[in-house]
RNA sequence: CGGGGUGUGGCUCAGCUUGGCUAGAGCGCCUGGUUUGGGACCAGGAGGUCGCAGGUUCGAAUCCUGUCACCCCGACCA
């Protein structure tokens, strides 16, 4: 009975999640007020509340970047064709998505420019001139942006044809300057992820299929989803001295020779947006972990009419200054006041009406348990400095849990299929590293190589699917 | 790009099969009042010419042709 209670859907316009993820999805991301559909297909309206979102993500990313002596930069949204062309691989990667301007004003151009879909083209363009001496590097820039890609199929966050992200590009001496970097990075996002959005993720490196086009290497963050899928939440790569090759990038060391530079870039989106909301919430809408949450209190007066009772609310708001903390003082009942505030994800409500008033007392209520907690007035600030980090450790730990749940080992391609068919979510197995199996995996059972983790384990000693002598474990998964 | 679906007040949709008089409903919105511990209630009010273009017809939201857009599922991608 006290299960059915809890697991009733409060909200009845969102879809439940185990009826229909997809549907579910859509729900909370356009009735928790982060979206709106725009009159092209494929780009959103952020709207306050979203973009509060990313406002907190950009801080506390660009915070962390910066500690490890990142400075910011912007540059141009347009890549004329001939400078897009110069890196062979890359062109072949991202020709098919890329949006073209061929007139500007009433002129046509002579060139005609793609609106950036990524800009390791531009940053090359741009290190060349800078870069001339060994004094030059490393060079290590980012910068805040949007890019354009022509997806077919869209979703809010998850893939739109325009989004907003970091690129972060570097320029460094040596491979190995290089390949620090690129690992110093996804470590940020991995530390960033955990703490800041209490979202664990898998740390590995992605296939030679699956790697950035025109990469040497590259690592991600995989993290998953409520339903079990997938979700690359972040990319390092290394270039190796690929581009600086193509782009002709060279500087004179101490030993008076030319040498060609070793980039890296690494970015993050505002589809890791769509993993918080597909990580932490519930049939009730959002669920924000406090350190990202735009607004972490939302005060609730109750028979806010009756003498003192409105007054009260504005008191607690004036105590929990130190928190992003909001009343709402609407004209609604409060049974709609707390649905609102539940579906936005706001971490703890404050209840406070002319029962409480009368004992001093007001009372809390976690938005990701839903437990009430009373506390006296006068304590209320304290309280809430406890339960903000209490909600955010809660919320990692829950989400590990889900992530250790939902992860399985496989030892034969008898128990790999099965695993695939019976659950829902990563696979473990052994793979003997050849591209052709990767493929046929693929085929067959519709899953991707997620990323060879960091952290290997020792599964057995042969390839899950051939069978030959197979050296690393592989994550694999439905992804998004 | 392949498959499926939908376009009618802000939103969700009914009406279309079998053309007909003034195009409906619920939600939302505005005004007034009563309410308020899990999406309140009553009364009054505003708001659409039916995605767009053309055609058939005495007459088109409804039939025909074309076109555009969006949504969902796949393949591709962060």
């Amino acid at each position: 009975m006290a299960d059915q209670k809890e697991n009733k859907k409060l909200v009845a316009e969102i879809t439940s999640m185990d009826e229909d993820f997809t549907q579910w999805y859509t729900d909370v991301v356009v009735k928790a007020g982060l979206i709106s559909y725009s009159n092209i297909k494929g780009f959103m309206v952020i709207k306050p509340a979203g973009y509060a979102i990313w406002e907190l993500i950009q801080k506390h990313l660009d915070q962390r970047f910066k500690d490890t002596g990142v400075q910011n930069v912007y540059l141009p949204m347009f890549i004329p064709e001939s400078l897009l062309q110069k890196e062979k691989d890359h062109v072949e990667g991202f020709a098919p998505e890329v949006a073209w301007v061929t007139q500007g004003g009433l002129e046509k151009l002579s060139e005609r420019y793609c609106v950036r879909p990524t800009s390791e083209t531009l940053f090359c363009d741009y290190y060349k001139g800078e870069i001339h001496s060994y004094k030059d590097l490393p060079q290590v820039c980012n910068q805040w942006c949007s890019v354009v890609r022509w997806e077919k199929e869209t979703r809010p966050f998850l893939r739109s044809r325009e989004f907003l992200w970091q690129e972060g590009h570097t320029a460094h001496a040596t491979m190995e300057d290089a390949e620090e970097r690129t690992k110093q990075m996804l470590q940020v996002y991995s530390d960033f992820c955990e703490e800041d959005l209490a979202l664990p993720t898998i740390k590995g490196q992605k296939t030679e299929k699956e790697k950035f086009a025109g990469a040497e290497s590259t690592y991600t963050i995989e993290a998953l989803m409520h339903d079990g899928r997938a979700l690359q939440s972040g990319t390092s790569h290394n270039f190796g001295d690929g581009f600086a090759k193509a782009f002709g990038i060279q500087y004179t060391g101490q030993d008076n020779k030319l040498h060609y530079v070793y980039q890296t870039s690494w970015g993050m989106t505002t589809r890791i947006i769509g993993a918080l909301i597909m990580v932490h919430g519930d049939n009730s809408g959002l669920v924000l972990p406090p350190k990202i949450a735009p607004t972490q209190v939302m005060v609730i007066p109750i028979q806010q009419r009756k003498e003192g009772v409105l007054d009260a609310a504005y008191d607690i708001a004036a105590r929990l200054k130190d928190y992003r903390v909001k009343t709402d003082d609407s004209d609604r009942s409060p049974g709609y006041k707390f649905a609102d505030q539940e579906m936005r994800g706001i971490p703890v409500r404050i209840e406070i009406g002319p029962k409480d008033l009368e004992a001093g007392k007001c009372v809390l209520v976690r938005r990701d348990t839903r437990e009430k907690i009373e506390c006296a007035i006068d304590d209320v600030a304290a309280k809430v400095g406890e339960l903000l980090p209490q909600i955010q450790a809660d919320m990692l730990a829950k989400a590990r849990k889900h992530l250790a749940d939902h992860t399985f080992a496989a030892t034969s391609k008898e128990e790999f299929t099965e695993a695939f068919k019976e659950t829902k979510g990563f696979v473990k197995a052994m793979w003997c590293g050849c591209r052709e199996c990767e493929e046929k995996i693929k085929e067959e059972l519709n899953v991707t190589s997620r990323c060879i983790p960091f952290e290997q384990e020792n599964l057995s000693g042969n390839c899950v699917y051939c069978g030959k002598p197979a050296t690393k474990m592989v994550y694999w998964g439905r992804a998004y």
